[in-house]
DNA sequence: CTAAATGCAAACCATTTGCAACGGA
DNA sequence: TCCGTTGCAAATGGTTTGCATTTAG
């Protein structure tokens, strides 16, 4: 958390811009999320705690964030961008069902590795990744022979 | 291109719709198409041939050819959803250079067998997936090198 | 004949931008 | 004070929808 705050500042400071309450009360927010969220959800949590914050400033504040490297985005099928923690917190890639949307998260190191061979193959230099499988996920299956009989 | 042609034509029987000429010459130029194609640029070539037809035709059969399999549809960071090929073209991965932009290919079988394996795991039925490392290219890390100096 | 398809224009909707008031540094 | 910031409202832009007309089956 302290972490987090002290890099976000610090971008702050190096690309000239001020540090303000909503800017702080973003991160805060953003810093408790677990997982994937919009904007939108963003917003309601921090509207919750304080009620002059904005819209416009989420999406700028999410914007700030993910220069500096603490947030990362996606844009989803749905049209919502979401985002998700992009420093200090273990990657993972995402199993996302085509049925109910629900997401599982799971991580390989034999994925990861191959990844970074891949990469340096093509002299490419990799800063992050993306790996979406997509299917149905059990609970949909068991659902689905259900109405079939 | 016949065997695709046959696809759509049983898809839409199937669904009780139509085959006319717009869809069908929609069909052909997607299936011309290299690599990702948004809606506009498969718009744009088939305007060239039959002017006639309207960009709503261009979404409502490409969201058609998605439906059937021929077409694979994945969202992009600059706001346009593109379309590939998912038919009879072997699956390949995109590095994506967030500098200029530009993509290329790769397929690896062991990151390929390496998700089925974490799908079973899971009990999940995969369909498809999307694989994206970020980064910058060669060509890229190079003029930042010219620049910088 | 009849229900589906088409193309235009208008609607949608997540996100971005213009702007006047505000507030860090 | 000086410029960046804020929140509102309006704009943007890719995509979808309503509707009157056309067309496949």
């Amino acid at each position: 958390m302290e972490q987090e705050k002290e890099i976000f500042f610090e971008h702050l400071k190096k690309e000239g811009f001020k540090k303000t309450g909503q800017r702080e009360k973003i991160l805060e927010v953003f810093l408790r999320t677990e997982g994937h969220s919009s904007a939108e959800d963003i917003y309601s949590l921090v509207r919750a705690e304080d009620p002059t914050v904005g819209f416009t400033t989420v999406y700028r504040t999410l914007k700030l964030l993910t220069e500096c490297g603490l947030a990362r985005q996606e844009k989803f099928a749905d049209g919502y961008t979401r985002y998700e923690h992009g420093y200090n917190h273990q990657h993972h890639d995402h199993l996302v069902c085509i049925k109910c949307g629900s997401l599982i998260e799971f991580f390989s190191e034999v994925i990861e590795r191959k990844q970074d061979e891949i990469a340096r193959k093509f002299k490419f230099q990799p800063t992050h990744h993306s790996l979406r499988i997509f299917g149905i996920c059990h609970q949909c299956q068991i659902q689905h022979q259900a109405v079939a009989s």
